[in-house]
DNA sequence: GAACGATACGGAGCACTGTTCCGCTTTGTC
DNA sequence: GACAAAGCGGAACAGTGCTCCGTATCGTTC
């Protein structure tokens, strides 16, 4: 019994995970549904049958975010031309992510349960990957080596909030502050 | 040089106030000004121009309900059968305005230095209120009387997070429990 | 490769909301 | 009573979520 879905369907729903992500990085978790199908090329309707509510496709973006920044951290590490830089490119994605990570508590709107776990799978998935990149870094003698994973993700998550309040807070400046901090200097 | 208010227009005011309290009890504060102004009679125009943002007005709502509930307490104790059936009733009120107070987070949205001196305002001025019923109930031999009127709040705080999430979860009936555990019985 | 359900798609259309704007009404003053 | 000024109401516009169904595409069977 296999009424496995058709291939058009399953091409769409990548495209919408990355559409959608792109655009809950350029207007926030709440975009106009018509702004993210615009920008996948489909009709609203497809959104709608693949995802039937905004929190639906929160979450999938979410996973999708998740496994997209936990494979690019490898990938980052061997084309780059240090392991700080792939350190930079890596951070800089995963300021993107956040933008849906943090719309995932107002999609939820309480599910804390549901919340939990995704929170957890994040760790679980990115924490080694963000480790791996330190590790090279500080190995290199580019970075100094008392730099945990947790630390760092959650200092950049940190910054990362109230991002919209104020044209004046640009998140990402302030991390590259923190990421010029944790270089080592010949002095 | 007195270019004072118009009558109408400060009764249009006070009027505005006791209609969004109550329709933000019915319906969130994210409720349609179209609903708030049919409650309160008045058009939708009338609403703009006393409070030009939601935020504006969701703080004039939360100031109107802290003042309305501390001039509740000392008439409720002075006309209800008994001081606990006074400290029910003024809950109650209290429970109304906590879906404001909840609601101010949301609606001011940020900024947090705003919203540290209208909860500070809320402590000071319910605090006291709470405490003189608490007090008078324990005098008369009705409730224990190791209950200090912050914890008791806050409880009832926290109780009523999320109250719109499940419908199976009444927030209302959990406060009247706590407030049954606080009787004192002969055994 | 032709034919034909099944599956998926697109977007017009409807319902509902925020916000503006201006003709009309009420108020206060002389 | 007359007349600005202040205030009011709600029609009108714009933006959004969500549904629905005619149309297009896919996969399968012969």
């Amino acid at each position: 019994m296999p009424p496995r879905k058709r291939a058009d369907a399953v091409r769409n729903e990548q495209t919408l995970l990355t559409a959608a992500a792109e655009v809950f990085v350029r207007s926030g978790v709440d975009a106009p549904i018509r702004e993210i199908a615009a920008e996948a090329g489909v009709g609203m309707g497809t959104i709608y049958r693949h995802f039937p509510t905004r929190a639906d496709l929160v979450v999938a973006v979410y996973r999708h975010q998740v496994e997209a920044c936990a494979e690019a951290g490898p990938t980052l590490l061997s084309t780059s031309d240090s392991a700080f830089a792939a350190l930079r490119a890596w951070i800089d994605l995963f300021v993107d992510f956040l933008v849906t990570k943090h719309g995932l508590a107002n999609a939820l709107q309480s599910d804390s349960s549901g919340f939990e776990s995704l929170h957890a799978y994040f760790l679980d998935r990115l924490g080694p990957v963000c480790e791996s990149l330190l590790s090279a870094a500080a190995e290199a003698g580019e970075i100094r080596d008392d730099v945990r994973p947790f630390e760092l993700m959650r200092g950049i998550g940190n910054l990362c909030i109230g991002r919209d309040d104020d044209p004046r807070y640009d998140p990402r400046r302030l991390i590259s502050l923190l990421l010029n901090g944790l270089t080592v200097r010949r002095s």
